[in-house]
DNA sequence: CAACTAAATGCTTATATGTGTATATAGTAA
DNA sequence: TTACTATATACACATATAAGCATTTAGTTG
């Protein structure tokens, strides 16, 4: 496998490493969301938001659409969702060993 | 779903997001190796990798076994390469409709 | 036009991450 | 024991990332 796509690859996990931007994208599960509706349930600032909205929009993993004043994001590829939910399976087997050990 | 869990879940993210870090697991793939064959294989100062290794390691993703002097590691969870498999799709598709909207 | 609202950006500061160089540790062998 | 090999760690420094606060931009309404 070439460098450069390891460069790429690495950069969609990095968007994903918060997890304000888990937040978001758990959010935008059921679909498209204004960010009027996203800052209050993430429960920080609107620049704070907004500078997250703009990297994962940057990384290809969301898309804006504007209708008057409102900015509404959606998750542009589903498969997303599989990333999200193979590594949640993953966290659980690692608490689950873990606890066995611990028993 | 919980914070703590979306905390847990950056920390994955943020492990599988280097490059170097992919590069390794892309050579654990076929099975565990070496710290001895993983360093020649990347290219860079052997403290280097011995770090990126250990970052793996107490993030769950890999495991150690100690044979005289030789270190080997393994990957502990075999879905991890469904999320690397998933990411590298997801890429792919960016990419293809960049270059469909660049002609 | 002015006043307003929703979202994005600039600037600053704090913290996290990654690397090189040197050194330490663990295990082997003479 | 000493000398050697494989791997890990400590320290210092550079760069990247994140957040708060202030401000700007884009769009709406009166």
């Amino acid at each position: 496998m070439s460098e450069q796509v390891k460069y790429f690859q690495a950069d969609i996990f990095k968007t994903l490493a918060h997890p304000m931007r888990l937040h978001i994208l758990e959010l935008l599960r059921e679909g498209e969301r204004c960010v009027c509706e996203i800052v209050p349930a993430l429960g920080t600032e609107q620049p704070n938001v907004s500078r997250h909205l703009a990297l994962l929009t940057k990384e290809g993993i969301l898309s804006r659409r504007k209708e008057g004043l409102k900015v509404f994001y959606r998750v542009n590829d589903s498969r997303l969702y599989q990333l999200l939910d193979i590594s949640k399976e993953m966290l659980k087997m690692h608490w689950e060993s873990r606890s066995k050990i611990l028993a």
